[in-house]
DNA sequence: ACCATGGCTTGGAACGATCCAGAGTTTCAC
DNA sequence: GTGAAACTCTGGATCGTTCCAAGCCATGGT
């Protein structure tokens, strides 16, 4: 080494192993050590190491480090796609909690970009270039493809929502039961003293919707209710959520609705408003999500909560293991949203 | 070279370089070059790399790119703070935006986590890591700490807001008039008839918030309009928002409202909700931001919405140009937000 | 006094790309 | 036909780190 970088003319680069090494005295590995391997230091020799450190204000070189370890120490996460509804503001409280709970890990996220046609857009590039050590794959009530897709390239990712399609898939995921949060929103509902309450959800082949519909059921046969002309299935936006609303309002003038999602409440919310009646007064509604919209809407619409906080903490613990361990086959992780009572039940 | 790794015997690592071109039959750098700087080779060497690369899927490894050229392609942002109101609703939008724009150039967004309670933490470790080759700055409103930071550290960055506190700031930045903003709602409401439209606001050391406010006034006074006992200033939550409203609502019996966020717009419909007064007939709200909520809240506010998607787009432009010329000083850019005219008004 | 043991430290090689300087080839003007 | 310039292509060095195998040194048992 003829000169040390620190002391260069123009915008001093960042100082390397090897500066440390020659301020303390001692080799690049020992310096190495002391970063990654301190037990194996003496201790007099550890502390000089660490004092140049600290007066250099040493910090590994990411790349080099990346280049020699083959882990990157990030995580891809492909941004979710803009919705019209409630469910982006989910995700972002999501993504949040992620990004808080795999940095006490020393993992940063990657977010990217893919074409929202192509639900496989953007996944190989990151994979091919070694640039994330992982994956944290969302929308997987879409269908498998990605998983699929991620398992043939010996990628390794957890998922934020069940293998809905592949009953028999080995990579970790943590999902939320919805159903059973159909089943409380519905049985929250039935203390309130109501009976005829009337369900609002999605197609037939959602598989969220699907879903989240037989907790509804299965609430009202356990306590003898009848749920015949009651339900009703349609596009997950406040124009439908409206539509739904007025007809089943109609129809058979229930006194309570439970709704797939706070988008559609909304849309229950705008119908209500057209026929002067009072949110939780005339009549009771209970949304899935909550969203910021059920959060802030006068009197608040009581709402299912799943878990995100939780659930990303459980995924960043399931990677850790998985990066630790690449054969790690982890069991999903069920959990139980709660309800968030409002003005509106 | 011994053995070609792609013939291994587990899973393949990843082709690199050296495979490519002995699968062209030419040098590493050739294949480098084709990559890099494919007007250098001659057109049938072009197409035989070219075919190598496309036959053995090569991607150049990002670490090892990093490390020579240092520049990771990565942008760093600092996750926002999740806050109460909807505000973190408009940051996602945001992001999302920029997310894309900056795939559009080849650059990747690294999300990273700093304690609330530290502006400038995270940032140190990413700068001296080399982690990202710049970074986007959110929050510029709280003060100037985290842009004269990275500025004496010699770090690239750009903001999304303007430097409020040091008009002397040298970095890119793009920024919303929301002056304007306020201007424009007020016109509006003026337009629609009403002549007593009141202020909710935030508190006095609010830069944002005097921002705003002025645009109200400005278009107040242009009208020949009052503004005596017309303006409050609160925290920017649904309770005070409520709170103030109640209180105008009682002393000056406005006919509008116009808000500084749609936070304390929603906090005006709790009032509303309270007294039996029905939003867009008995009276008219705006608020700021165009969130969620104002979007889906029957039947809809009136809301100010800044042009983020351009303002995303702005910024990576910005990126761009700082990262190809170290020296480059470009002006701000003040863009301009448009209302979205809904039921409430 | 000698060798084995274990604790601590070291220099060389490697990760996979690009930079650099030079070598070989072609082109073209004189 | 010759030399210079332009065009292509190449091998070696390098970015900053960690892996690897070996070296040094004190300890302790024989």
């Amino acid at each position: 080494m003829v000169m040390p970088r620190s002391g260069g003319h123009i915008s001093a680069a960042p100082p390397t192993l090897a500066d440390v090494a020659e301020l303390a005295g001692v080799s690049r590995q020992t310096v190495s050590n002391a970063v990654n391997n301190p037990d194996l230091l003496r201790a007099d020799t550890l502390a000089r190491v660490q004092d140049a450190i600290d007066k250099l204000g040493y910090q590994p070189n990411r790349a080099a480090r990346s280049l020699r370890t083959r882990a990157s120490h990030l995580i891809g996460l492909r941004m979710p796609a803009l919705q019209e509804g409630t469910a982006n503001a989910m995700m972002d409280r999501f993504v949040h909690t992620f990004v808080e709970a795999a940095a006490e890990t020393g993992y940063h996220v990657l977010l990217f970009y893919g074409d929202p046609a192509d639900p496989l857009d953007g996944y190989d590039e990151l994979l091919r270039s070694t640039a994330v050590d992982a994956f944290v794959v969302t929308d997987t009530h879409l269908g498998g493809q990605q998983t699929t897709w991620l398992q043939s390239r010996r990628a390794r990712f957890v998922s934020f929502g069940r293998p809905w399609t592949q009953p028999d898939a080995k990579h970790p995921w943590v999902d939320v039961d919805l159903a059973y949060g159909a089943e409380i929103a519905t049985e929250h509902l039935i203390e309130r003293g109501h009976s005829k309450i009337a369900w609002i959800g999605w197609h037939k082949d959602s598989l969220l919707g699907e879903e989240r519909r037989s907790g509804w059921i299965h609430a009202m046969h356990t306590h003898g209710l009848s749920t015949t002309g009651l339900a009703s299935r349609t596009e997950d936006s406040i124009s439908s959520g409206k539509a739904a609303a007025d007809a089943i309002l109609d129809e058979t003038e229930p006194t309570a609705l439970v709704c797939a999602s706070d988008t559609l409440a909304m849309g229950v919310l705008h119908s209500l408003f057209e026929r002067r009646l009072r949110l939780g007064e005339d009549i009771a509604v209970v949304g899935f999500d909550d969203s910021q919209v059920a959060q802030t809407v006068p009197p608040g619409i009581t709402s299912v909560r799943p878990p995100l906080e939780e659930a990303a903490r459980e995924l960043v613990k399931a990677l850790e293991e998985l990066l630790a361990t690449p054969s790690y086959a982890a069991p999903g992780v069920m959990l139980k949203p709660v309800l968030t009572v409002r003005g509106s039940s």
